[in-house]
DNA sequence: GTCTTGCCTATTGTCTACAATAGGCATCAG
DNA sequence: CTGATGCCTATTGTAGACAATAGGCAAGAC
């Protein structure tokens, strides 16, 4: 029975939990070697996970790795059937169109609920992002600048504040990862012109630093227009297919 | 084996998984009961929720209660420190904060995705939700009308037929009725007038069925502001504690 | 020749047991 | 009397083994 008596011994106060500081259990580590198996295309989508193979490739045993499992499931990462064992998620057309629209969801309302930014070093972390970006523009590294691109978003939806939606962002954003070792969510598109896009996403950051709102939702919309477009066409009729 | 339906073995994709036909694992059985018991105030917040007495108490052993608590953890019901147990989780005003703004947030982009109803089966689940509603108002039974409420709003996020959104709104639904049981979310509030309250969502689903979504969405803020009037309050300055 | 039907194997679901850690408590030095 | 320090117990982390089920395959009947 739970002991009711006893008062939290230690204050779950802390906005950022910093765990990383644990020592991680296998449960944690095994999440993250799946991961990454999964998202470096090792593991394909429709791939069955066979329970025994992975404890042997991990050298782990099965109950951590069946709660790492759960935790994939619920990133969205894996699909597991009662009885039928898991599988890596195959996402249709239906399931990027359901990211792509959330994901702009959260984006626009973490940017209603934070712009008027308050604390100065969540700003430094969006000017540290695009500091990124302007390297890896000059450098033309455009796996980098795809990669800084996210963390300047990543940045952007922080500036809420909002541990629920910062957490959904990144789930989301490991899904688009899957999406991209599938090649569904075209590779080769990148950016037409890397000044261009470090610009757009300068001129972003001016309007949050402005402290206007509307101006930059208008701008995101504008901005993630192009993201979206090609991938906007495969779904025109949401809902058609259920 | 021959008698059961052969479930289609090609396609394991299907917009709408049917699992509720499934026995349901341990696993599954362990995570209701758990949330039953915390949701009914059974355990309140804070409450450690010890292993070895939870599996007394449920008749089952470790490996799958901890998989129903990293379950229940995803959903935010309790929070899990990495070795120190899990504890039921108390949940700050900022907590709740969180919760009503990405609440409403998703209500609104399931509106914007989904108002021009293309299938009439998701409108149809709306009209029974407020036929629910009108019934529990005529008898005046104010907890079938707080439930029946969330059921159509609930159908009112179905309309865009977004599972993501669906998913992630009813875990704050369930996160929202555990800050019911600790009673920060004033209970005595209730409805000035059950008449009232009933016709403004009879407007609201007219307004859907119109297919206007802005108007919808106006009447969506206005519609919201009441219940989030007082919450509100609690959180001025969104942000100030991190 | 095709369909049904039973077994058989691979895989998942669950359980008990062992190891490791964290917090509490008593003891002892200052 | 107060503080630090070591043990000690309660609890969690992990492992290996057993039971149950699903899908595949072969043998038989029509």
């Amino acid at each position: 029975m739970a002991s009711r008596a006893r008062p939290p011994a230690s204050p779950p106060e802390g906005p950022t939990s910093n765990r990383q500081l644990d020592p991680p259990s296998l449960v944690q580590l095994a999440a993250g070697a799946i991961r990454k198996m999964i998202l470096s295309g090792e593991l394909g989508p429709g791939d069955r996970l066979i329970e025994l193979a992975l404890t042997e490739r991990l050298g782990i045993s099965r109950p951590p790795l069946r709660e790492a499992m759960r935790l994939l499931e619920q990133e969205g990462l894996i699909l597991v059937q009662p009885r039928r064992g898991a599988t890596v998620a195959a996402l249709t057309d239906r399931d990027v169109y359901e990211i792509l629209t959330l994901r702009s969801a959260l984006e626009r309302t973490a940017i209603e609920l934070g712009v008027p930014v308050r604390l100065p070093e969540r700003l430094a972390a969006c000017r540290e992002a695009l500091g990124r970006m302007e390297r890896s523009a000059a450098e033309e590294d455009r796996a980098a600048l795809v990669e800084s691109g996210y963390a300047f978003h990543a940045a952007l939806v922080g500036l809420a504040g909002h541990r629920r939606i910062e957490d959904i962002y990144s789930s989301l954003h490991r899904q688009l990862l899957l999406c991209m070792a599938r090649n569904l969510y075209t590779r080769e598109r990148y950016y037409e012109d890397l000044d261009v896009h470090v610009a757009r996403h300068r001129h972003l950051l001016e309007l949050v630093e402005a402290g206007d709102p509307a101006a930059v939702l208008a701008e995101l919309a504008v901005h993630g227009e192009r993201s979206f477009s090609q991938l906007a066409d495969r779904v025109p009729r949401a809902g058609k297919r259920s």
